[in-house]
This record gives C-alpha cells, sequence and structure tokens, in this order.
DNA sequence: CCAATATCTCTAATTACGTCA
DNA sequence: TTTGACGTAATTAGAGATATT
C-alpha cells in the first residue's frame, strides 16, 4: 500500500500560529517555510480575504474554539489527531471503540461544527455540506501542491476553512478518487485508440502478405530454378506477425525475436512481466508505463501519439 | 524480543444529498 | 412540479503501518 507520507510532508507548521487575525504563519525548525505552507498561506490568505469579508465574525468565532479544541500535540509526539473528539476520548481515557468515536464526530457532539452542520436537522439523518466556492478553490490549491496531508496540515487547513479535519480528509480522499478515476478514462481512451491503430496495422500487414504470397505464386518458374533452396519461405513470427524469410540452410529461422541472451535494449520487460520484442515496442505503453507504480505519481496527461 | 492490541491513514466501493436541465 | 442524471460529500469495509502494552 501507500507508505505513511507524514514525515515527508511534514509542515511543521505551529497551530500557535494561528492568529485571531486569520492569518496563518508557518515555521519550521530552520525558520524555512515549506512550499506547501507557502502555497497554504497565500492560496488561504487571498481566498479568505474575501471570504472573511462576509463571515469574519461568524469564522472567528469557530476558529477560536476550533482552536481551543484542536492541538494534536497535546496528545504526545508520536500519534495524530484525526479529530477532535478521538483526542479528547483518549485523552481521557475513554475506552470507547473507533466505530463509536466516529458516530461521535459524525455527530459533531464535542466537535466543531460548521454553518451548515448547524442548521441541519439533529436527528443523526445525513445532511450533506456543500463547500463554498472559497473553500473549494482552496482545497483544491492545496491538493495541487500535495495530494495527501499529514495530520498537521489537515487540522490547519480546516481551521482556516471552518471545517472539520474529517471533512478536511474526506475531500482529499475523494478528490484523489476523482484524480485516479479521470486517469483512468486517459488511460482508456488511450488503450482504445492503440488497440484500433494496432488493428489498422494488422490489416496492412496481412494485406502485405498476401501480396507477397501472390507474388510468389506468379514467378514459380524463379523459384524453380533453385528448387533446393528453400530461402524464399516465408515465415510468420507469431508474436508480431511479422513477415521474415526463413533461412532453412542451417535449419535455422531468422530469428524474429532473439532469445533472452539478446542485449538488454533489445527487449523491454512490460508492466506484466512479459517481453515485448524491440521490434514491437511501437506500443510506447508497454514500456513507459513501468514507471508508473503508482497513481500519486501518473499524471493526468493526454498523451500526444496520433 | 515478540505477539497482541490500538490507532491511524489509505483505497475502493457504495450511499445519499443537492443541483440542474 | 416532477423526475432523472450528475457531481460530490459522507459512509463503510478492509488492509497496511506504526506505536503501545
Amino acid at each position: 500500500m501507500m507508505p505513511h507520507q507524514s514525515s515527508s510532508l511534514d509542515l511543521g507548521l505551529s497551530l500557535g500560529g494561528l492568529t485571531s487575525q486569520g492569518s496563518l504563519s508557518s515555521s519550521t525548525t530552520s525558520g524555512a517555510i515549506s512550499p506547501w505552507a507557502a502555497a497554504l498561506t497565500s492560496v488561504v490568505g487571498d481566498v479568505m480575504a474575501r471570504r472573511d469579508a462576509h463571515a469574519h465574525a461568524h469564522a472567528q468565532h469557530q476558529h477560536a474554539a476550533a482552536a481551543a479544541m484542536m492541538d494534536p500535540d497535546h496528545r504526545g509526539a508520536m500519534r495524530a489527531s484525526t479529530s477532535p473528539d478521538s483526542a479528547a476520548a483518549l485523552s481521557s481515557g475513554d475506552s470507547s471503540s473507533k466505530r463509536d468515536r466516529e458516530l461521535l464526530e459524525r455527530t459533531g457532539s464535542g466537535g466543531v461544527r460548521s454553518d451548515e452542520e448547524d442548521g441541519a436537522d439533529g436527528a443523526g439523518g445525513r445532511k450533506k455540506l456543500r463547500l463554498s466556492k472559497d473553500q473549494a478553490a482552496v482545497l483544491e490549491e492545496c491538493f495541487k501542491t500535495h495530494s495527501t496531508l499529514n495530520p498537521k496540515q489537515k487540522v490547519a487547513l480546516a481551521n482556516r476553512l471552518g471545517l472539520r479535519p474529517r471533512q478536511v480528509e474526506v475531500w482529499f480522499q475523494n478528490r484523489r478518487a476523482r484524480t485516479k478515476l479521470k486517469q483512468t478514462e486517459v488511460d482508456c481512451e488511450y488503450l482504445k485508440r492503440w488497440c484500433e491503430r494496432l488493428a489498422d496495422e494488422n490489416k496492412r500487414l496481412e494485406k502485405e502478405l498476401a501480396d507477397l504470397r501472390a507474388l510468389k505464386a506468379a514467378a514459380p518458374s524463379s523459384a524453380a530454378a533453385q528448387p533446393a533452396s528453400p530461402a524464399a519461405t516465408l515465415t510468420m513470427c507469431p508474436s508480431c506477425r511479422r513477415v521474415a524469410a526463413a533461412n532453412h540452410q542451417h535449419q535455422k529461422q531468422q530469428q524474429c525475436h532473439p532469445k533472452s541472451n539478446a542485449s538488454p535494449a533489445a527487449a523491454a520487460v512490460t508492466a506484466a512481466g512479459s517481453v515485448v520484442p524491440s521490434h514491437c515496442q511501437f506500443f510506447p505503453a508497454a514500456v513507459d508505463r513501468t514507471a508508473q507504480s503508482s497513481w500519486n505519481a501518473a499524471p493526468l496527461v493526454t498523451r500526444e501519439l496520433f
């Protein structure tokens, strides 16, 4: 599965740096600001300035409450907090199960509630939050920088947006899923077009083969002049279906695909582990997709093939 | 040191809500 | 006004990693 990225993505964000003015101060022990923190700060600054013009008073109230509830550091160095509820549960020695705590978080008891939730029914019904354009823009910008969040980033972002950390987490999960789905669609389209192209190529080669056979049949006299020489025999490579002349003199076919000892450049290993002959490598996906070991690393690009 | 347990985060699949044509 | 499609927030289940007991 995916390795945990907490250490590599650690912002060094200090929640204490969240000032009441809404500015996000990010600092590392070295004093350098990470790219993610810088992006968050600038994006949040731009978008939130507009947002705050409308909802500053209410947001401040929320953020103050959130800051009071959410301090992941108080739980110790190693265990990160996902929700204020779980933090509270742990710090109070609560032995309730994970599901219980998740239920608690969902129902919002003791946690931070968003504007939308405040207006929701309290009967436990699933009330769907609609993220504002500004919230979505901030999340989107952050996603561009990093598709995953460490706990500190999550809490900081949640605080800034007036959302629960869980909501930020869910948004990133769904965003990754959408990205992957889109990439899959792109890949699917790409493969479809390759398939069509190969079918065309196959047709062309079969026609070429038929022509050659016709040519051979039409000129039997020249073949008869050299009856002992089967050099004109045409064979087709079972793998790539290319036509090749066979050298029967030594009962050795002209090898279309030199066996495994061939130079590394002669064969590329596909993702499935099969060997693709070098002259069959007009399907680049067989090669370059091996480098895409993870979806996160696969950029959503339309390959320029045609 | 090792096993059991707890907790976290992730993906994948699914559900359900809100919007819009 | 109703309805179906669609986008997406939220839920669920299960797996892997890591810390704690």
